[in-house]
DNA sequence: TCAGGCTAAAGATCAGACACTTGAGGGTCA
DNA sequence: TGACCCTCAAGTGTCTGATCTTTAGCCTGA
C-alpha cells in the first residue's frame, strides 16, 4: 500500500473546539485527544485490511506531517496499538511500525491479566469461573477422545506423574501442563484460547502451591483415567471422568476462596 | 498508597548496554525500550494489587522524576496502558492518571476485534469459530431455562418478530439480541463475555444483511422454539433447539466462507 | 575473502515551552 | 444572602527541535 490510505486527518478537532453551541443534548460526540484519534484511525485501516499484515507504516515523520500532529502524538498512538499487539516497531535503517500478525498467544496472555482483574474487583465470582472452566473443558476432553494425534498423547503422557513420585514441584506444573494438553488435543484453537486463561486465573488466584501432598495424589489418579478414556478414543468417558475430576476440584477452589476474602479489613 | 511504591528505577538499561560481554547464550534478556519498561512495572503493581481501582497514580511529572526518565516516555507508558484499559487519565486540576475498574465490556470489544483478525489472516477458522459457538451456546440455553428471570423473559420476548414482519431490519438485529439475551440469561458473566465476541466475528463476518428474507423466517421459528422452552424451564429441549437451530445455520457459514474465499489472487 | 569501520534511516529519549481543561476560592453586585 | 463571574493552580495535551541508539548495507584495506 502506498500513501494514500492516510489522507484522513483530524478535522473533528476543529470543530469541537468548547465554543461549539450544543443548546440541548445533541447527537455531539465528545472530543477525542489528538492521540486517540490518530489511534483510532490506524486501528480502523487495520481491522479493515487496508493495512495488512506485514505492512509497513509510514515513518513517525511522515505520519506527523500527514495527520497534521506533532511526532509526540503519532507515537503516542502508536504506544496503544502496539500494547494491543496490533503493531510492533523495530529500529534501525530496515526500521519502522509494521502490522503485527495476531497470535493467540497474546490474546491469552491479554485474557488472563483480565480475568485475573475481573475476578480480583468481584465483578466476576469464583463460581462463575469454575462454571466455565467446566462449561469448557469437558467438551474439550470429549473432542479430544476423537481427534488427538500421536503427539497429543504423547505430550499428555508425558505430564502424568513419572513412577510414583507426585510431590508438589511436579504436582502443579503437572497438572496445569495436562490440561493444557488436553485443549491443545481438542484441535480447536479457539477453545484452547479462551478456556486456557479461565484456568490460568484458577490456579494462579486460588492454588498454587497451597495444596496438600495428598491432594496432588488424587488428582494423579484422575488424570490418568482421563488419559486413559483418551488413549482409548472413549469420548463419552472422557468427558464423564474430567467431570468428576473438576467436581473434586470444585469445594478446594472455594474453600481458597472463603479464606482469600476473610483477611484484613 | 503514596509515592513509596514508586521505589523501582530502571536499572536494568544501564547493566544491558550494548557493550556486555556474553560470550555464549547467556540467561540474559533482550533490553527493553524505557517506555516499555515502566508501562511493565506499572501493570505489574496494578496486577498485584499495590495500586487499587481508583487509585490516583502520581502526577506525569513526578513519575519521571521517580523513574528517573523523560516525561515523554512516561506518557508513552501510559498510553500502552490505557489503551489496556488499566488505566484512564481526566484532565484539570482533579486530573491525573487513575486505575481503572475492570470491565466486562471492554473485554468483548477487545475479543471481537481480536477474534475477528484472527480469522481474517486464517490462524483459527470458521470451522473452530462455529464449534466453539456451539460449545458455549448449547450450554448457555440450557442455564438460561433454570436460572432466567422475569427480566430475561421479557428481553428475550422482546427480541422476537412482532406479528408477522421478518423483514431484513429486524431479522438481524433481533437475531443478534436474541443470543446476546440468552447468554446474558445463563447467569454467568464470563460465559458471556467469552461467547458473545464469538458470536459477533460470525455476523458481522459471515452474514450481516446477506441472508435471504426466507432464511430470517426460519431463524424466527426456532427462536420461538428456544424460548418456548426456556420460558417453560426445560433445560434439555432449550439445548437440543438450539443445537438443530445452529445446525441449520452452519451450512450458510460456510457457503458466505467459502464466496470470501474465492476473490481476486 | 573477510573483518572492521562508515553512513544513513528510523526509532528512542530528552528538555522545555505553551495550550487547554477543570475544580475551587474569592469577589462583585443585585 | 445568593447568583454569577473571574482568576488561579494543578494536571494533562501538544509541539518543537535536538541528540542518542540501533541496524543494514556499503566500503575499504589487509
Amino acid at each position: 500500500m502506498s500513501v494514500e490510505a492516510f489522507s484522513l486527518s483530524l478535522d473533528q478537532l476543529d470543530d469541537a473546539t468548547p465554543g461549539v453551541d450544543d443548546d440541548s443534548g445533541l447527537p455531539v460526540s465528545r472530543v477525542l485527544p489528538a492521540y486517540e484519534q490518530v489511534a483510532n484511525q490506524l486501528q480502523e485501516l487495520i481491522i479493515k485490511g487496508t493495512l495488512t499484515v506485514g505492512e509497513r507504516l509510514p515513518a513517525e515523520g511522515e505520519m506527523a506531517a500527514q495527520f497534521g500532529v506533532s511526532r509526540s502524538t503519532i507515537r503516542e498512538a502508536l504506544r496503544g496499538l502496539s500494547s494491543q499487539r496490533l503493531v510492533h516497531t523495530k529500529r534501525g535503517v530496515s526500521g519502522g511500525t509494521f502490522v503485527a500478525e495476531p497470535s493467540s498467544e497474546h490474546v491469552r496472555t491479554y485474557l488472563e491479566t483480565t480475568i485475573g482483574l475481573l475476578s480480583g474487583a468481584d465483578v466476576v465470582s469464583v463460581d462463575e469461573i469454575l462454571e466455565a472452566r467446566e462449561l469448557f473443558e469437558e467438551p474439550a476432553a470429549r473432542l479430544a477422545a476423537v481427534r488427538r494425534s500421536e503427539d497429543d498423547l504423547n505430550r499428555l503422557r508425558a505430564t502424568l506423574a513419572p513412577g510414583d513420585e507426585v510431590e508438589p514441584p511436579h504436582g502443579f506444573e503437572g497438572h496445569k501442563e495436562f490440561h493444557f494438553a488436553i485443549l491443545k488435543a481438542s484441535g480447536n484453537q479457539l477453545l484452547d484460547v479462551l478456556a486456557r486463561p479461565v484456568f490460568s486465573v484458577l490456579e494462579t488466584r486460588f492454588v498454587r502451591d497451597r495444596a496438600s501432598g495428598g491432594f496432588w495424589v488424587a488428582v494423579e489418579a484422575d488424570h490418568q483415567d482421563i488419559f486413559d478414556a483418551i488413549a482409548a478414543g472413549d469420548s463419552e468417558a472422557s468427558a464423564r471422568f474430567m467431570h468428576s475430576h473438576l467436581e473434586r476440584l470444585r469445594p478446594m477452589y472455594e474453600r481458597f476462596d472463603r479464606t482469600a476474602h476473610t483477611p484484613s479489613a
